[in-house]
DNA sequence: ATAGTATTGGACATAAATGTCTAGTGTTGA
DNA sequence: TCAACACTAGACATTTATGTCCAATACTAT
C-alpha cells in the first residue's frame, strides 16, 4: 500500500498562486454565480468551482464556512445589483413616460449594470427554495412598485399604473427570455409595440366595441 | 466479515405489491413529474422515486434503460399536454376575438388540460439541456404562431397579431408565475386589462402624441 | 532574516447517487 | 401443476459530493 505523502504544490500542472494572484472571496463569488447562471444552482459545487479556480478544494472553506454560506452570500450580491439598479432607474427624473420607460428597457437590457440571465438563475433558484422564494418576492413587489409609481408621476390613474408596470417588468422576462440573442437595437424596436401597441394604433375596428361588452359582462357577472 | 444473504421481501416495513397492485412505467413517470415540478430536474432520483412508490430502487431500471431514458419519456409526455392543448385551443373557432383570448386564457388557467408548474418546470430545465431547450423552443413558436393567427383571424395586422401573441402569451407566464394563488376569477379580471388596457380607455392624455413622437425619432435613428 | 499570520494541499471519513448482476418471488396460461 | 415470464430485492462496484484536520507553504511586518 501507498504510505499517505502530502506533496504540497510539488504539482507543476497547477499553477502556483504567487506573485499577487491569490484566490479571493470574490473570486469563488464570481464562480459561483457564473455556474448559477449557467446551471443552476444544484451545480454550485465545490470541487468543479476549485477546479476552475486552479486551487484545492478544501481553500474553499477558508472563505467561507459551509456551502450554504457561499449560497447567501450569491443572495446577497443578486439584490443589491439587480434590484438595486432597477429602482434606481425607475426612480430617476424623466420629461416623459417615453424617456422614463426607455430608461428602464435600457437598464435592464444593459449588462453592464443588469444581468438578465442572473435574474433569470435567481427565479429558478427561488422554486426550490422557501428563503430564497421570500427574497425574490420582495424583490419583485419593490420593482414593480417603483415602476408603478414611476407611471403614477406620469399621470396614469393608479390601476394602470399597475397593469403597465407588470406589463412592462413581465414582458421583459418573457420576451427576453425566448431572444435573448437579439441584437439591442432590435429589441429596442419593439418597446412602442409593447407600450403604445395598443392605443388604437393598430387596434382592430370592432375591438372598443367588444372591449365594452366585455366589460358589462364582467359586471353582470356572466363572463363568456 | 458478513455473507452476502439476500433477504427478499422479509421486511415487513415494506408493503409487499400484492393483489393487482402493482407499480406502472407511468407511476414512475408521475412520481417523476412531481418531483420536476416542485423541486426541478436535477431532483428527479432513482432512490427518492422508489421510496415514495415503496418498491425497491432497482426495479427501476426495469421499466427504463437509464435515469435519461426516464427524463426523455417525460419530456415527450408534457409536449402531448400543455403544448397540445394550448393550440387545440387558440385554434378552436371563437365568434368574437374577445370570445377567442378568453378560450386561451381559460385553457392555460384549467389546470385539468393544461398544467402551469409543468411548464415553469419544462423551461427551467431548458436552461441545463441543450435537447430540451430545443424542443421547448419549438414548443413556444408553435404556441405563438398558433395564437397569431387566431388574432390574423378576427382581422389584426400581422405585426399587431404577433405584438399581442407574444403579449398575451408571456403575460400568462409571468403573471401565473407570481400570483399563482391568485383565485380564477380574480385572474380573469385582469384579461381585459392586459388585452384591451392600451385602447385609450386609461390612456393618459399626452401618449399618443408620445408615441408619434418616439416612432418618428426610432425612423431617424436618434433614440431618446 | 525571521516570526507570525494568512492561505492552501492532501488525507481521511462519510454520505448519496448511478448502474449491473443475480437470485428469488408472484402470476399466468398451457 | 408447473414452466415461462414479469417483476423485485439486495449485494456490489464506482463515482462524486461535503466537511474536518493538520502539516506545509507563502506573505507581511518588524
Amino acid at each position: 500500500m501507498a504510505q499517505i505523502v502530502p506533496l504540497h504544490r510539488n504539482d507543476p500542472s497547477k499553477t502556483p498562486l504567487v506573485g499577487n494572484i491569490k484566490v479571493t472571496r470574490q473570486d469563488w463569488l464570481n464562480v459561483a454565480k457564473d455556474i448559477l447562471i449557467s446551471d443552476g444552482i444544484e451545480q454550485v459545487k465545490i470541487l468543479p468551482m476549485s477546479d476552475r479556480l486552479g486551487v484545492s478544494r478544501s481553500s474553499f472553506y477558508w472563505y467561507f464556512k459551509t456551502r450554504q454560506d457561499l449560497l447567501d452570500a450569491l443572495l446577497d450580491h443578486w439584490q443589491q445589483t439587480n434590484t438595486a439598479a432597477l429602482v434606481a432607474k425607475a426612480n430617476a427624473p424623466a420629461k416623459t413616460i417615453t424617456e422614463a420607460v426607455n430608461q428602464v428597457f435600457h437598464c435592464v437590457v444593459n449588462p453592464e449594470i443588469f444581468s438578465i440571465p442572473f435574474d433569470f438563475a435567481v427565479r429558478d433558484w427561488a422554486r426550490r427554495s422557501d428563503k430564497v422564494r421570500a427574497v425574490l418576492h420582495a424583490s419583485e413587489d419593490t420593482r414593480i412598485a417603483a415602476i408603478q409609481s414611476m407611471f403614477q408621476r406620469h399621470d396614469y390613474a393608479q390601476i394602470e399604473a399597475l397593469t403597465r408596470a407588470r406589463t412592462l417588468y413581465y414582458m421583459q422576462n418573457g420576451y427576453n427570455d425566448a431572444d435573448l440573442q437579439e441584437p439591442l437595437e432590435q429589441r429596442m424596436k419593439m418597446v412602442p409595440h409593447y407600450l403604445y401597441g395598443f392605443t388604437g394604433r393598430h387596434a382592430a375596428p370592432h375591438e372598443i366595441e367588444d372591449f365594452r361588452a366585455y366589460c358589462q359582462a364582467v359586471q353582470t357577472g356572466d363572463t363568456p
